[in-house]
Order: structure tokens, then sequence, then C-alpha cells
DNA sequence: GAAAATTGAATTGTACACAATTTAATTTTG
DNA sequence: CAAAATTAAATTGTGTACAATTCAATTTTC
């Protein structure tokens, strides 16, 4: 009589945790080269993305869109800065907080790295019906780790 | 007349890549607080994980499993050894190589552990059937994304 | 309106990631 | 079998992540 061997939720290949850590670092090292081409880091890129999308944004602002603190973001943007792609302004009417606004160079960028999503989705063979679907049920994921347990 | 918005490609919250980073990033959020306790990080997890499936292990071979290399591991596993859950030794038969053994210690924290996975799903809302198909989707995933490019 | 609380960046310290180099050990090859 | 090539860890250097603290600026509150 043969036995079903006991599941075990600790086998690696079970974690969905591993799955998602292995498969957003496998991603971020397609991005390495074609960022590299642009002079950026990818967590830079996500940064440039924002921006392009609203310029003029303050540190807080940036990390509460991309989840980020300003331990991981001011040593970044002081890059970016050096790199010429953006400024870094205190605020006249608030000087707790730090504007970051797009240089020329900076908005320049874009037409560089208008190809990149394209070339992305060619190189994962994903139609943009799959993409979707999955980008959706991450940020559902994310929604639900990001909902506090109740605990009143 | 009404146009449609141009569909920009660089937007941030069309970004699979983005969905996955902070996905993976909150979920890794949830398992500190649980692995606090063990006095273990997410990736030190993922090790000890590795061994308890599979003891005696070397650096390259566990590298092998985890996507990660010897620049990452060795001060990893340095600090598993500090914490007195893993012996590193040099094989004697191929003294370029160093296995990674589990210490009595090592082996009794899975016990402590196993509540992690079943915790894990019930904080994330998820059924078993659900975490099963996004896993596998996201293994997918990074499979292409492995598979390079042919370029003869 | 001054003390207390809050807020926003920056800083500090620890721990990954990962490219590139180094070093020592082992294989391969002529 | 010795030189050349390969392999496995470790090391070095850069760049995130993130908790915790600090510091200055602003609000709140009494």
């Amino acid at each position: 009589m043969k036995r079903k061997p006991t599941p075990d939720h600790l086998l690696l290949d079970q974690q969905l945790c591993f799955a998602l850590y292995a498969a957003s670092r496998s991603i971020t090292g397609i991005y390495r080269p074609l960022l590299e081409a642009l002079g950026l880091t990818y967590p830079q890129y996500l940064v440039m993305l924002v921006l392009w999308e609203q310029d003029g944004l303050t540190v807080r602002e940036l990390g509460q869109r991309l989840q980020l603190d300003s331990g991981t973001l001011t040593p970044l943007l002081k890059r970016l800065q050096s790199a010429g792609l953006v400024s870094r302004q205190r605020r006249t009417d608030d000087e707790r907080a730090v504007d970051i606004r797009l240089t020329p160079a900076g908005r320049a960028l874009r037409e560089q790295a208008s190809d990149i999503p394209a070339c992305m989705a060619q190189r994962l063979q994903l139609s943009l019906d799959q993409m979707q679907r999955l980008r959706d049920e991450l940020k559902r994921l994310t929604q639900h780790a990001q909902t506090p347990t109740i605990e009143d």
C-alpha cells in the first residue's frame, strides 16, 4: 500500500512568497541591461516613471506612491541628482518638505525609455491580456497584505 | 467629442514589474514580525526552508535553489552560523566547496516555523487553490524570464 | 503665543542583491 | 604530468530596503 506523503507546508516549492520573490528578482534582472543603457537602476527607473507621470513631488509623496521610505529614497534621489536627472529643493512654504523635479535631461530620458515596456512584454512572451490579469491579481494581493488585521 | 487618452505604457500602475516588486516587499513585510520571533530575516528563512528539506548542501547548491550567489549567501550564512543554526565546513574531498549543515538548534527551529505558512495564508485571505494558481503562474513567469533569448 | 506634539527628511546601522575580482583547488589538455 | 582552463567561495564595491533615531520646521493645544 502506497501512502500519500504528508503535505509539507514548509517545502520551498510550495511557497507563494518564494515564487513572488524569485519572479520579482528575475524580472528586475531582465530590466537591468535595458536600464543600464539609460544609466538607471530598477528602483531609480520607478522613481523616474512616477516623475514622468507627475513632476514636482516631495520625497514623501514619491514614497507613498512607491511604498519606500526616506531611508531608501534620500540616497537614491541624491544619485539621480548627481546624474543630472532631478533637482532637490526645499520648499519655501514648508521647509520640512523637499521637492523633487525633473531636469531637462530627466524629462528627455523619457523618450529613451518609451520602448522598454513593449520590449519587456515581448521578452516575457506575455499577451497584454495575461499581463493585465496577473498585474491586477498581484495588486489585490498587495492590497490584502497591506490591510492590517483588525485588532480593536 | 471625447477622445480616448493615449494609452501610456510608462504609467506606474500599468507596470507588471512594479506590481510584482510591491507585492514581494509587502509579503516580506508580513513575514517580518513572524520571523523576528525566530530570529530570522526573510532570506535567512528561505535558506532554512531549503536545509530543512535537504540538509548538507554546498553554498553553490543553496545558491542554485534560491537563485542567489555567494556574494549574498556567504555573509548570510555566516550570520546563521553566528546564530548557532548552521555549520560551515570545507569538504575534504573537494576543498573548494563548503558544506552547510543544520545544527541541532537549526533543526529544532523547524517546529517553531511550522505554523507560519498557515498563518500567512489566513492573513492573506487566500484559499489554498488561489495560492497555488498564483504561485504556479509566477513560476511560469520566472521560467520565461530565465529562458535566454535565442541568439546563435 | 509658548510648550507639546507632530511631521518630513536625513542619518545611522544592519542586511540583503549582485557585478566584478581574487584566491585556492580541481580538471582538462596537449 | 605540467600548463591552461574551470570551478567554488570569498571579497570588494555599489545600491537598495527598512527600522530606529535625530533634527528642524510646523501644528496643535492649553
